[in-house]
DNA sequence: CTGAAAGCGCTAACAA
DNA sequence: TTGTTAGCGCTTTCAG
């Protein structure tokens, strides 16, 4: 079964989908606009002066009475707010930002929305702006530092109040228009490395090295690796390097690697344990670069019939609720990736002085390993 | 292991996270700054006029140049250019938006950065609105009108070019607000009801029609379901209704059902199967309300070594990886996300007129059923 | 091809 | 408590 593009015309001659006939916006098609930086002119809106006018008082007035700011009396903010509701004005912040200077806005900088590890931060971090009246906007930098750095430039165009970035990597550029736009900077999700500001986030590669260490007291000691590029995914470098280095000092090294392309990670996870598998047979554990990649691994484990974890332990990195769920827990490690989100913008916005933040990891000892 | 909030108070005191000694930011830590709305005005900005002055030019001419925009000769090009490039001048789209009418803005407006769903939409959406130059503000409203309401009209106030929601049911200000605010509307992944402007997405009763029918052409007859309060996930509701209304054309009806309230997807569709099976046995299939769930029903099916589908069918909605790379791949629905955030977003730039646009689904006939 | 001048809608002194 | 007056930084006529 497969129902595609059944493309409906027009919504209002299809008596399927009746539309609301009051609504204006439907009557007025518009008009195909190729150039992007020219939309609509939007409708003739209401402006303060307008108010003011109604409501019988001046200008600024008016604005104190609607940002509740300085005195009015009670008379005069009654008429105020009720010509303001009866003529539907809503504030135009481009004009009310250019006038006072400073703008609510924060620009989110994260470089991927596939990664769950980036929403979390995303979500924490929208939670605490938007409660306190600002607003996110964000941008997905996809892993590459141009266009960071073109997000960057677009976004300070906005005059933001501050900044929230991925990771300590970044552009020269980038790192030179953040300090001189005097905007504040929060980098996020690593600690391993100097920052610009604020840095907020956890050791990713403690996190490699509490999970070599863990598998070494288990007793494991032919351990294999399966991850992505590292380009990529920077923090994923670190973790493996933390993990490598903790071997080394047990005398160990990796016995086999993997690192796949593109694509789904839980079917990277699962064809990558196969290939690892069947190229190094004596490997008795996997570290994986996240749980998604580890829950794949666990599913070619279940269909193969290998035994999880007495012949193949696995060892993840993210903590993941699908492999909280799994039949057997997946050993991994809790990244506190909300509370970072949540940190990064509370200091942000109460204007913290510079300064490093390390919110911890734990690890989870699932029953995988 | 439990590393947590090990906070240290300076970067620039602390030698084991050595921060870099050039960048001014750092020297400056800032005051505390209780009331939100007041960060710390921008450093001293390069404006239009001194770019102007430097080159040697009118403000208008420099304009034109930086917006290369209008006609100007290859030499003022060239001076105005420098003189921008030296000075770090940033444009100020904050004045060049108040000025000319227009904002490169566009509201983005999703219930949960938790669910995978709208995550995907945002992406979809957002890499077209990028690439056209526009940028993304996005607000979650947690699945309440009122926070809805409430973001729609704080965007309003920065004059978006155009507004995406997800859904068609919004509280009649919001649509009040919107209507009047003259922005172009995209509602997003629902077809069942009537729309403001644009409509893109997919009927979520067919597909719920299309999990019935195809359960019920595999012979099975005593379904049960397990879901979530349909007061949050309205769309879930209408899969449902067009699940049920399905099974009574069949003269039959469900046999039991289950809605778990909040917390993990997995683990409530783990713990529900295994309450939805103690409590009728005679269940023979499942209907999920998502595939976090089904795969949860999946987990414990193989902790409990229930045969699937043999015993029990798992029938799920969206085509996760998670399910498509299970031992037994998930039977479900896949959902055209991605493309539903793309479409909605182009058609909102390209000003295509109102119109309801269908992207379909696709059932997917896993070996879960 | 270029510059002067008039705002965009609002806020912020400063008087009254 | 209120109104008047300058701008915020840029775009946009409209002359030159």
């Amino acid at each position: 079964m497969n129902v595609r593009l059944r493309l409906r015309r027009n919504a209002l001659s299809d008596p399927s989908n009746p539309a609301d006939p009051t609504d204006p916006t439907l009557t007025s098609p518009g008009t195909a606009r190729p150039e992007a930086v020219a939309l609509p002119a939007p409708a003739a809106t209401v402006t303060l002066t307008e108010v003011a006018a109604a409501a019988g008082v001046g200008e600024s007035t008016a604005s104190r009475v609607l940002r509740n700011h300085g005195s009015f009396s009670a008379a005069t903010r009654e008429r105020v707010l009720e010509a303001a509701a009866r003529l539907g004005y809503v504030p135009n912040r481009i004009a009310g930002t250019l006038a006072s200077a400073g703008s609510n806005l924060i620009g989110i900088l994260i470089p991927s929305l596939t990664n769950i590890v980036f929403s979390d931060v995303l979500r924490g971090a929208n939670a605490v702006i938007d409660a306190a009246g600002y607003q996110a906007v964000v941008g997905v930098t996809d892993y590459d530092p141009r266009r960071e750095e073109a997000l960057v430039t677009s976004m300070l165009a906005w005059r933001p109040a501050a900044m929230m970035l991925a990771g300590l990597e970044h552009s020269e550029r980038t790192r030179l228009l953040l300090s001189a736009s005097g905007a504040r900077v929060a980098e996020l999700l690593d600690l391993d490395g100097p920052g610009m500001d604020l840095v907020v986030g956890f050791s990713n590669e403690g996190t490699g090295e509490a999970a070599a260490r863990h598998l070494l007291a288990r007793g494991y000691r032919r351990i294999g690796y399966l991850g992505r590029d590292f380009a990529r995914d920077i923090r994923a470098g670190k973790r493996y390097r933390g993990f490598v280095s903790t071997l080394a000092q047990a005398g160990l090294s990796l016995v086999d690697e993997e690192f796949l392309g593109s694509g789904s990670s839980v079917g990277a996870g699962r064809t990558g344990t196969q290939a690892l598998l069947s190229r190094s047979p004596a490997i008795d554990a996997l570290y994986f670069a996240n749980d998604d990649m580890a829950i794949g691994g666990y599913f070619h484990c279940l269909a193969s019939n290998i035994a999880v974890p007495e012949r193949l332990a696995l060892f993840g990195h993210n903590a993941l609720d699908v492999g909280r769920f799994a039949p057997r827990p997946l050993s991994t490690v809790r990244t506190p990736r909300v509370s970072v989100g949540e940190t990064g913008a509370r200091l942000l916005l109460d204007g913290a002085p510079a300064q490093v933040v390390d919110l911890g990891f734990e690890l989870i000892d699932g029953a995988t390993s």
